[in-house]
DNA sequence: TATTGTTATACTCTATAACTATA
DNA sequence: TATAGTTATAGAGTATAACAATA
């Protein structure tokens, strides 16, 4: 059963099974989105509005690398800077409209897949293994 | 549902997590066993003596870069290359005496981390947990 | 003194292209 | 002609270090 798990995050955490993912999900919507960009996209999604020091572990890259990549997404008019009224040496990261229908669009794309995946799962079974992953994914073997 | 499989996909797909699981997994193992090597030692373990060629696709990337990482493990004694008898192209790469050690270390510290996070588990959960991970890599959303 | 965003720099890792040898 | 391994090269992406502004 361990075994099993071993084989099956393998395959899950294969530098190609992230790129070619995100590279999918993101075809087609511009230059600026892509499997680097998308990651801060989703974040600042999930999150609301932040600063790039604050989204940078969310992220899993350096605040420097945060910038650079907001920085590709408020040229494609996905994201605007504002000024973080609590900190002035702050900049908030902020979804304009444009990127609030790209990120609609994006969870679209990935709920149809993993509801294609699971289509012909048995009932209860997606359920459950949603709650499982979940559990698995916050006290698993990555801490 | 599809919702909560996507946070955890999106915690699963960090680059963070697969380096810094490799990384730990690797720790104290010596200079040319790391999160980059990791993935080929692994992969040879699994399929058995293969090309680089071969071996690519299973990890990843492409056979020049199986080559490069072959030859760390190759310069600590952990691989060896051979002539394959089939095609004289070829060279086969094999797991020396001190890369299965390694192997079977490696194998026994995922093993345990991975019992760690399932021990509070309910009897019975974790193995419908593993039987329907292994499902959803196989015909995931990842194709 | 510490932390912010940003930029420049150095480093790591990768794919691409070339080469020789063999199928 | 195609494919093998290998090497050199160029590209992408990253962390590190520095900077001025603010806490």
């Amino acid at each position: 059963m361990g075994q099993e798990i071993a084989e099956s995050l393998g395959v899950l955490l294969r530098r190609t099974t992230r790129t070619q993912l995100h590279r999918r999900l993101t075809e087609g919507m511009g230059e600026a989105l892509d499997e680097t960009t998308y990651p801060v996209l989703s974040a600042l999604a999930r999150t609301g509005p932040r600063s790039a020091a604050d989204l940078a572990p969310e992220v899993g890259i350096d605040r420097s690398g945060v910038t650079r990549r907001a920085s590709r997404l408020e040229e494609a008019g996905l994201v605007r800077r504002e000024p973080d009224p609590g900190d002035r040496r702050a900049q908030l990261l902020v979804l304009t409209e444009q990127g609030r229908q790209a990120v609609a669009e994006l969870r679209t794309r990935l709920a149809d897949r993993i509801a294609d995946a699971l289509a012909g799962w048995p009932p209860g079974e997606a359920e459950a293994f949603a709650r499982h992953l979940h559990r698995f994914t916050t006290d698993g073997p990555f801490g």
